[in-house]
RNA sequence: GCCCUCGUAGCUCAGUCGGUAGAGCACAUUCUUGGUAAGAAUGGGGUCACCGGUUCAAAUCCGGUCGAGGGCUCCA
């Protein structure tokens, strides 16, 4: 008999315990599993303890730890004798399609804490849970479950799991043509660094071949769509081991997106009654020690620099510079609401380990902004910053969102800095503005920032994965340390309320999400080259250069291939360009004064007048469309 | 940071059993002036990431460092 146990099943109490009647119980860092198809949950859950029972057939020694059934697959964790390799995964991906078809069925059975243990005697992890679930009444993600504790078993062929299940009725429900193991990979035992390093596999399963196929042609299209592979082929932007992990060089190409990007941003800003400001990137650690940086964010920030005697730090956050400008003058009620934008460069120390392309740098910019305001003010700034954030990624072409609103938990009141009533002001004023917007989004208690409640909102990009978004903050603590104050109307000083945000994020992380949401095809307002214009002879280039240059003079971004390859050979280099727009001229097109328009799309317009050509895409760029 | 994998020409990659390197693309030159996704020939280009070790001999084996990738943990 063998043993394992899964994760996230494991001894749930519940009266009338039946596969069926088993509650959906989604693993907590990948939600929304099995709630819309609990079908495919139950079917990839099984999938795993087949792919246990391989393992374990492989390696008898093995520890098992635990295998959920997640978003779009399932994994377990085993303590193995050795590193896995890619022809292990061959070997017990294809001893799970003889498995499978032997028909066993899945039996359920609760069993005592004295035969749990008896059961799983070797295998260490799974007393663990045992212990868990026996003494604390916790799940093993370390929650209270109502009820006594059970203890519960699933057994199939020559493998028993402690599990809750559900399951399906018998392996002869798994698709063997529908199963694939996907990768190795590290992972904590319980996810904490101190304990030991297990070897996860992921796998995924479907109903059918074709689900598993439109899977894998969705994976393949996340590779395609891939930042770090189009941003080299697109020469947008690169890194350097010499120049140091993690730090962003951006070509001129992908400089020039964001430049567009950040003078749109000003623009809406200024428009929207911001004022934009610039501050140093090194602050003396004193006033990192008055922000509390110092004591509460030191692990992300680098070693101080030393200038005459003098420690300075580089700056992970832009904030105590802005409440620094604002202490330069007395402040009056009705200054108040200050709203400073501020694109800053800010630098945090992240472990090798997490760094990914554009996506998680050590030196990013924030499209950062904080607002100053007086209590009453804060509901109306709230919704003018979510008014303004779902403008802006609107205009990038994101259009769903997942909105958050982190609050304080009335149990732990003492995490959290300042009074009940100000809280309950600000708490009630973000509900308020998203109540007001029709914005619906989900309580989080006791997710809300030390020194505030905050609303997150995250964007599904064009293949539907969430993004991390907008961020709104509402702080208490600034004013408080820097004793940032405002005349009333009574003349009384009052404390300001300050509101931080960011609506793209960082440069980098925007950037770097654009490339593949776009899958590097960016629409003409933001594609680095517009037009590119393909003579089809030598003796084309003159009126090919006429024609850039009345481009270049109605501000389109075009440029001229007059190279000596053929035609064809220009047009395919613009097309793994992706540049929207190709203009091919040859004796016909110098004869009428025409352009012959073709799209990126393949498409092609034909000839047109040149004037005609140029309003086709000034009108695409005012309308931040595609082509 | 941790586990696993990887690092060969500007890019994408071959390189068997240890015997001091190859292709395609790109680039340069020449020929070709071609109507909507690759015209042809010739040529230049590598301290095989870096440091050290084993060996008569290292791209290849071993150790370390740096960097990259898949994860874990953490975040804009």
């Amino acid at each position: 008999m063998r043993h394992g146990a899964c994760r996230s099943e494991i001894g749930i109490v519940r009266t009338e315990f039946s596969d069926l009647a088993a509650p959906a119980i989604a693993p907590r860092r990948r939600p929304g599993v099995d709630e819309q198809n609990e079908v495919l949950h139950k079917l990839r859950h099984s999938t795993s303890h087949v792919m246990a029972q391989a393992v374990l057939e492989r390696f008898p020694e093995a520890k098992l730890a635990i295998g959920p059934a997640i978003e779009d697959g399932f994994y377990y964790d085993f303590d193995l004798p050795r590193a896995l390799t890619p022809e292990d995964l061959q070997a017990i991906e294809g001893r799970m399609r003889e498995l499978i078809p032997q028909g066993q069925p899945f039996e359920y059975r609760e069993v005592s804490e004295a035969e749990a243990r008896s059961l799983f005697a070797g295998q260490p992890y799974k007393l663990e849970l045992i212990d868990d679930i026996v003494k604390l009444g916790r799940n093993e993600y370390g929650e209270a479950d109502e009820g006594p504790p059970t203890l519960s078993i699933y057994r199939h062929g020559s493998f028993v799991d402690l599990c809750r299940g559900p399951h399906v009725s018998n392996t002869r429900e798994i698709n063997p043509k529908a199963v694939k193991l996907l990768s190795i990979a590290g992972a904590y035992w319980r996810g904490k660094e101190d304990r030991p390093m297990l070897q996860r596999i992921y796998g995924t399963v479907f109903q059918t071949r074709e689900g598993l196929d439109a899977h894998l042609a969705k994976l393949a299209e996340i590779d395609r769509r891939d930042h770090r592979k189009l941003g080299k082929e697109l020469d947008l932007y690169s890194t350097h081991e010499i120049g140091g992990a993690g730090l962003i060089y951006w070509h001129p190409k992908g400089a020039l997106i964001r430049e567009t990007i950040e003078n749109f941003w000003r623009q809406v800003h200024r428009k929207r009654g911001y004022d934009i400001v610039y501050s140093p990137h090194i602050g003396r650690v004193d006033l990192w020690k008055i922000s509390g940086h110092w004591d509460f964010y030191r692990e992300s920030m680098y070693s101080p620099i030393d200038i005459d005697g003098i420690q300075y730090l580089l700056k992970p956050m832009n904030c105590p510079f802005a409440v620094l400008m604002y202490k330069t003058r007395t402040r009056s009620y009705r200054d108040l609401p200050l709203r400073w934008g501020e694109l800053g460069t800010v630098y945090r120390y992240e472990r090798s380990g997490v760094l990914h392309g554009m996506l998680r740098v050590r030196g990013f910019t924030q499209d950062d902004a904080h607002i100053f305001c007086r209590p009453d003010q804060l509901m109306n700034e709230i919704v003018g910053v979510l008014d303004l954030a779902f403008f802006m990624l609107r205009t990038f072409g994101y259009e769903q969102f997942d909105v958050e609103l982190s609050v304080r938990d009335e149990e732990h009141k003492g995490k959290f800095i300042g009074e009940d009533s100000v809280w309950q002001n600000a708490e009630s004023a973000l509900h308020e503005a998203l109540k007001l917007r029709n914005v619906p989004y989900k309580v989080m208690p006791g997710e809300a920032k030390f020194y505030g409640p905050a609303i997150d909102i995250k964007m599904r990009d064009a293949l539907g994965r969430g993004w991390q978004g907008p961020t709104i903050q509402v702080d208490f603590n600034f004013p408080e340390r820097f004793d940032l104050k405002f005349v009333g109307e009574d003349g009384q000083d009052r404390r300001p309320v300050m509101v931080h945000r960011t609506v793209l994020g960082s440069m980098e992380r925007f950037v770097g999400g654009l490339i593949e949401h776009y899958a590097g095809a960016f629409p003409v307002w933001l594609a680095p080259v517009q037009v590119k214009v393909i003579p089809i002879a030598d003796r084309h280039n003159d009126y090919a250069r006429q024609v850039l240059t009345r481009l270049l003079e109605a501000d389109i971004r075009a440029e001229v291939d007059d190279t000596a390859d053929r035609m064809n050979a220009k047009v395919r280099k613009a097309q793994m360009e992706k540049v929207p727009y190709m203009l091919v001229m040859g004796d016909k097109e110098v004869e009428a004064g025409t352009v012959s328009v073709r799209l990126r799309s393949e498409e092609n317009l034909g000839p047109k007048p040149l004037d005609e050509f140029i309003s086709l895409v000034q009108q695409a760029i005012a309308e931040k469309k595609n082509p």
